[in-house]
DNA sequence: ATAAAATTTCAATAATTATTGAAAGTTTAA
DNA sequence: TTAAACTTTCAATAATTATTGAAATTTTAT
């Protein structure tokens, strides 16, 4: 396999994982050619590469900025706008965890404490929505909870302490 | 907030946080009936409640039955088949992370494996796209890896073993 | 201040994904 | 063996989501 086939089955790969981690296809595909970039690009250069418009182009690097996963670079004697991603796998899930749990769990954990709370009027059906929103909710904190200390650990999180201690 | 209010509220949100584990709304919903459900269901009584279609239950039906979370139950006296889903949250977290590791993490390990093989050529943007790819392919195996044990943990695995370890 | 360069916005359109519903297939009871 | 009960399949359609491209806006150099 050459460079160019390994790249673009990289982009690709990665793209369709994006769905994965709550993500559109084109920001998964612009991070990831970010991503393996010896050095910052510019909207030009990313519409180019992946072949995709300057709309789109502008749009999910914008969403990519507001995720705290692509920054903007000034590149001195240019004049347009230069883009580069976190370089760094830990931080990136660090980032995209903290992300995750904020945008789509925290607000689940809320509903289903919601749901759990309701008066229990002694039937049969009441009894289990109880119960099993309960447990639901119990698991998704914890989840959550794990998550958010894995991802805090700034050394070497994984491998290092818990990784270990499970082995 | 009455009965019918909270189980509409729980369907829908757990209908919405489908794409969260990679399975779609009708889907999601199906389970999340079942969940709260006092006794196993049969087709009809979820396209009623759900106000879905008789082939769209079918066959979101048939692939839970896939991922091995609703199985079918006898009901003695009925022709029609009834439906139940793993009550147990735990068991459902173990029995999700694993078909989410089979289905969507082993192949993204193995595309990263193959792209981080390439031949070295020693250009700048070779070395960069191998040094990345091989840290990807390391976070991705070792969260996989650290997955897998978590929920092979028959008994309390989150909150006993992990989660006093790291307070 | 001007205008070229660059970026953003957003209505229109395309692509993708989910859902329906009716015909075909299967199972079961008598 | 027949026919009613039930389930599955799948082409057609609907709903949702992503993408384009050109006009409007913003930025920058002179």
């Amino acid at each position: 396999m050459q460079y160019q086939e390994a790249k673009e089955k990289f982009i690709s790969t990665w793209g369709s994982l994006g769905t994965l981690w709550g993500i559109n296809k084109a920001m998964a595909q612009i991070q990831a050619l970010l991503f393996i970039s010896t050095k910052p690009l510019s909207m030009e250069d990313i519409m180019i590469d992946l072949k995709i418009s300057r709309g789109n182009t502008s749009m999910n690097l914008r969403q990519l900025m507001d995720w705290g996963i692509v920054t903007k670079v000034l590149v001195s004697g240019e004049r347009k706008e230069f883009f580069t991603t976190e370089k760094d796998v830990q931080e990136l899930a660090r980032i995209i965890a903290k992300e995750r749990s904020r945008r789509e769990i925290k607000p689940v954990i809320k509903v289903l404490d919601e749901v759990s709370s309701i008066k229990n009027d002694g039937t049969e059906k009441t009894k289990e929505l109880i119960k099993q929103t309960k447990a639901l909710k119990e698991l998704t904190d914890d989840l959550d909870t794990l998550m958010n200390k894995l991802v805090n650990q700034k050394q070497n999180w994984l491998t290092k302490s818990v990784f270990k201690l499970m082995k």
